[in-house]
DNA sequence: TTAATAGTTCAAAAATATTTGAACTATTTT
DNA sequence: AAAATAGTTCAAATATTTTTGAACTATTAA
C-alpha cells in the first residue's frame, strides 16, 4: 500500500502507458519487435510496419517516453529495443497491482 | 499463430481496451471497484471518485463497450462489477500472446 | 566535397476523445 | 398523483492526439 501522492504519480505512469499502447500503429510497432527479438533500427521498423519516417519518429519517440522502449544511436541510425521490464510492472502485473 | 484477418480484429479489440484503460478517471474506477470487490451502482462509484452523472455514465458505458466490466440493472439502478476475464485475456497476457 | 541516408523538428490541419448542461426515461417514494 | 432518484442522450464546446510536408542536423559513402 502506497500513500496518495505515490498513488497519483503511479497512475500518471500507468495512464501514460497505456495511452502509449493505445494505438494500432504502436501495437504493430512492439509486435514486430518481439518477433524480432533483437536490436533494430527505427527506419527498418518504420518500413515493415508501413509508415512515413515522420510518423516513425514520432511515435518511437513516444513509446520511449512511456519507457516501452530502449534506443540506442550509432552512427545515423537509432537502434531500438522492447523494455520488457516496463511490460511486466505495468501491463502483465498491472491489475494484481492495483 | 493466427491469420492476417484475425490478427487484424484481435488487434482492434486490444486497442479498444488500452484506449479504455488509458484514462485517469477510467483507472479511477477500475481501481475502486478491484478494492470494492462486490457488485456496485454507477451512482456510488460515481460518487466516490468525484465525477458528474453524465460523465459517469460516459465512462462507464465506455469500459463496458470494452468489455471491462458487466453491468446489470436491478431497478433504478445500475450495477458494475470488473470483468477479470478480459483483464487476464488482454492486459495480463498480452505481453506473452503477441 | 558533394550525394545520399537516417532521423528530428516544427507548425498547421485533421481526427478523436472528453466535458458540459439541459432535457429526457424509468422507477421508486411520499 | 407528484416529487425524487438513477441513469441516459444529445449536441455544442473544448481538449488532446495524430498526420502531414517542408526544412533541418548529423553522419557516411562516392
Amino acid at each position: 500500500m502506497v500513500n496518495t501522492k505515490l498513488r497519483k504519480q503511479i497512475d500518471e505512469k500507468q495512464v501514460k502507458i497505456f495511452k502509449a499502447l493505445a494505438d494500432p500503429i504502436r501495437l504493430e510497432i512492439i509486435e514486430y519487435l518481439k518477433h524480432t527479438d533483437h536490436e533494430i533500427a527505427c527506419g527498418e521498423v518504420g518500413k515493415a510496419v508501413n509508415i512515413s519516417k515522420t510518423s516513425g519518429s514520432y511515435h518511437f519517440k513516444l513509446l520511449e517516453s512511456a519507457g516501452l522502449i530502449n534506443t540506442r544511436w550509432e552512427a545515423r541510425e537509432k537502434y531500438v529495443t522492447l523494455n520488457e521490464s516496463t511490460f511486466d510492472k505495468y501491463v502483465t502485473d498491472f491489475y494484481q497491482n492495483i
